[in-house]
DNA sequence: GTAGGGTTAG
């Protein structure tokens, strides 16, 4: 029997279901062996099989003709600028088609717009399109379709990458198993697997075949979901048609293994490749080298990332993030560190994931000045830190009592023209309340809709911690009314904290009718609430009736 | 010129 552990992610605790920085949690997983099952199965029945020919359709590239500079050449032009953040040369280039009297392709048109998306400039990548559709004489193809239904699933606006798949129905250009697939692989990542399952029966009903590629996105969404059985159902459904898993696929496999804490049965998988000569790569043993992280098997993960450095070239930044990662979860800072020294050497550049792991961790160490260097010394090599990077930072400040610094450093966000959304109000409200400014942690609580922006349920759990802190229950007890009628549902957090309020404030009678409400709602005392009722209760301060409530969990 | 897998973070 398999261990089942569930893996809790600290999905914010906001009312509504997206989180400000897109966190695609997993949800917990009902884990049964049936998966891996499949798995020993899958590799059993093909083993007898010799391993399929790799498939190497590459035609050769189109040779330039004539004088330079001609239609190819002008449209690599344009990608090149594309890709360089240079969208103003990129139209410039297009400019030039007129002038040397060359008619622009869709393809270069096509070019164009993926550029404008992959900057995430969709109303221009729309402009561009719009204005295909009025010209008439060059009308967008399906590449055209399939690149802005993609950058629609980019900026996670799914229902208008399907309603553009809808109007492909009505025109020309139907939609292909392209534009399906994306859309598929979208929904899968908000976790939307019946609407993305519902698409894949309207795919097939059209007569446009899955591939492997639709399957690997189709399994990855249910695995999210913790259904092994649809997983399993989707692999041999692939495999009935002839379509076989291959190294994405089975990396996908391994990886929901390792976030359940199988690892043992993930590195089974991984020998299971190689004896089917499905060549596990480097996102395959970063997966692996994380699950053994994860269960603070560190020796492990290091075999792992040496066997890896062994075969050469293997080692990206990414798998050092992975490593530091888990070096740092297990307060291993100064290994972590050596890491972070040896990418250079490698010619790997530290990105924004590796400082802010860093960062963090020196700050959960209480290492402040340690995580105020790495932030300079990011700054000095060239990256430039996100917003996101900016609140690690901030959160440590905060954390460690250093509220000055911490306000400096808000004050440079400010002028960095950052998109502050209410993580980063939240640290901030938080850190006034840790250093007893209440007044300040209230004004700038009332002040977030003035700067456009809405409290959730941690700004509130926040607000109304500092206000029991400071005493003032019954303002705490105030917000708790006003965020339910804000829509904002308090949580079992929201009412742990006031109830302690109200016991460390000697109010009793009022804790304990809290006691009763939230139990009521399903909430049930954390740790410390529970001990302060036991004190309670040995003091004779409440009535034991209330014993048998606080220890359901 | 379009589709799939691995890392951080209140």
């Amino acid at each position: 029997m398999l261990k089942i552990i569930m893996r809790a992610t600290t999905a914010a605790s906001s009312s509504s279901s997206s989180s400000c920085w897109s966190s695609r949690g997993m949800n917990c997983l009902h884990s049964d062996s049936s998966l891996v099952v499949f798995v020993n199965n899958y590799f059993a029945f093909f083993h007898s099989q010799s391993s399929k020919p790799i498939k190497s359709t590459r035609t050769q590239p189109e040779q330039p003709k004539g004088d330079l500079p001609n239609i190819t050449n002008l449209n690599i032009l344009i990608n090149c600028y594309c890709h360089l953040n240079q969208m103003g040369f990129s139209l410039s280039v297009l400019g030039n088609f007129f002038k040397l009297g060359l008619k622009p392709k869709v393809s270069t048109f096509n070019t164009l717009i993926n550029g404008f998306l992959l900057k995430n400039r969709v109303a221009e990548a729309a402009g561009i399109f719009n204005k295909m559709i009025a010209g008439g004489n060059c009308q967008p193809n399906v590449v055209t379709y399939g690149t802005l239904v993609k950058g629609f699933c980019m900026k996670g606006n799914n229902s208008a990458a399907i309603q553009l798949l809808r109007k492909m129905e009505e025109g020309a250009c139907k939609p292909d198993l392209v534009a399906y697939s994306t859309i598929i692989d979208s929904l899968c990542k908000d976790t939307l697997v019946d609407d993305a399952l519902n698409l894949f029966s309207e795919m097939m009903c059209k007569g446009i075949a899955p591939n492997v590629i639709t399957y690997t996105s189709l399994i990855h969404g249910v695995c999210k979901l913790g259904e092994w059985k649809e997983a399993t159902r989707l692999l041999n459904d692939m495999v009935s048609r002839n379509i076989f898993p291959d190294v994405r696929t089975f990396t996908v496999l391994l990886d929901t293994l390792c976030k359940e804490g199988m690892v043992g049965e993930a590195q089974t998988v991984v020998e299971m490749m190689i004896e089917r000569d499905i060549e596990p790569d480097t996102v395959t043993y970063s997966s692996l080298m994380d699950g053994y992280c994860l269960q603070g098997r560190i020796d492990e993960a290091k075999k792992v990332f040496e066997l890896m450095l062994s075969k050469g070239s293997m080692v990206d930044a990414f798998s050092y993030n992975i490593l530091i990662n888990g070096f740092c979860k297990h307060k291993m800072m100064d290994e972590a560190m050596m890491l972070l020294g040896e990418m250079s050497g490698k010619g790997l550049v530290p990105d924004t994931v590796t400082y802010s792991t860093l960062v963090d961790s020196c700050c959960k160490m209480g290492k402040i000045g340690d995580a105020q260097k790495l932030f300079s010394k990011m700054q000095a090599c060239g990256q430039l830190p996100d917003v996101q990077t900016y609140a690690i930072l901030l959160d440590g400040l905060c954390k460690n009592r250093q509220l000055s610094t911490a306000m400096q450093l808000f004050r440079e966000m400010e002028g960095k023209r950052f998109d502050l959304n209410i993580v980063i109000y939240n640290i901030l409200i938080d850190g006034l309340c840790l250093a007893g400014k209440i007044e300040s942690a209230r004004d700038l609580f009332c002040g977030l809709s003035s700067r456009g922006l809405q409290p959730n349920a941690r700004t509130y759990n926040i607000m109304i911690k500092g206000l029991c802190i400071g005493g003032l229950t019954s303002e705490a007890v105030k917000l708790l009314t006003e965020m339910e009628e804000k829509g904002c549902s308090p949580d079992g957090y929201t009412y742990n904290i006031i109830i302690r309020g109200f016991i460390n404030n000697n109010e009793t009678v009022r804790a304990m009718g809290l006691i009763q409400q939230m139990v009521e709602r399903g909430f049930s005392a954390d740790a410390s609430t529970t001990e302060l009722i036991v004190n309670l209760l040995c003091k004779d301060k409440v009535d034991p009736a209330l014993l048998p409530l606080i220890k359901r969990e």
